[in-house]
DNA sequence: TCCAAACCCTTGGATGTCCTAGTATATTGC
DNA sequence: GCAATATACTAGGACATCCAAGGGTTTGGA
């Protein structure tokens, strides 16, 4: 999108904050700040290595979650929980999935208010193809030590569990 | 948008990896996983501030960056530059804070191919105003704590600057 | 039994982000 | 000096996310 700047704009706004008086929480702002244009960051590589294949992060996470349930499929209200995204964006990642035929929307057995998703073996198949991309081109090379992964896995997680993103 | 899982969804996903070989890489798609979900939080919490103000995230960066710069106005390809998004983005967010009177566009004195973003009384006023909700509200309640911030600020920081956002 | 409340999914609308052009203005190089 | 290249902004389109509403299905209490 642009060169690299001459200094991180970050560390500028925490500059900025602290000449202002706003010491107290120029660094949680700095580091809210940086997990914002990290995301972005990651986000772009992974839609970068997706689009291939003709997927979005959005409906390879859909993809990935349906390839581990057992059954291959999912009601779309489960979906939405475990991916923590609101209902509607599940039915549009759905409405695309289904029209690529990598997914089938079909009824649930006892539930008439339920739809759910079932993985096609295109959508499998896919799937697994694009977790190997991602697993090569992202995940194994993302750039954080060892030492800082655990310490990201342990501090988000803290961060998310007290977000009442879950109870464990 | 829905109530606590009884399990961490993303530690599943670890487990998950795992359990299909890719162990090797589980744990920094965890991490990265981590981190995308929590820009989703902390972006919901920002938007719920800045509500009040009718501002979003996008439009408040803006205004704080201009309020930053010592005469109030920035070209437009320099806001682009320092909050690192496209260009289109910050034509969209300039569209609506003008119509909110928060900013107005005025001619780069030399270049006519610039334009120049210039903050109004009122977008100055609105920006003090939004700075210090978010300061209290979000900034100053990030629930993560001091040594946790500086480590995010030092890991994040070197990944943004691996990833060429800036050279400093 | 039966109706109100709860739940599930979809449609429509508002925002934001990016990409791909297209137009206008500057700069460069011959 | 003028053409070719580079830069700056904007228009239009594709996607994703959320919210508000609406229609269908279940559940639960009177």
């Amino acid at each position: 999108m642009g060169s690299p700047l001459p200094r991180d704009p970050i560390a500028d706004a925490q500059r900025n904050w602290e000449r202002h008086g706003w010491g107290e929480v120029a660094a949680p702002m700095a580091a809210i700040t940086a997990i914002m244009r990290t995301q972005q960051i990651l986000l772009a590589r992974i839609e970068g290595v997706l689009k291939p294949f003709g997927l979005t992060f959005a409906r390879y996470e859909l993809l990935a979650l349906l390839s581990f349930a057992r059954s291959g499929a999912l009601p779309m209200n489960k979906a939405s929980a475990l991916l923590q995204v609101h209902p509607t964006s599940v039915t549009n990642a759905v409405d695309r999935l289904e029209k690529a035929a990598l997914v089938v929307r079909s009824p649930h057995p006892t539930d008439g208010r339920t739809t759910l998703i079932e993985l096609t073996a295109e959508g499998r198949t896919l799937a697994k193809r694009a977790t190997t991309a991602l697993n090569n081109e992202v995940f194994g090379q993302s750039g954080f030590g060892d030492d800082d992964v655990e310490h990201l896995i342990r501090v988000l997680g803290d961060f998310r569990k007290a977000a009442g993103d879950f109870t464990d």
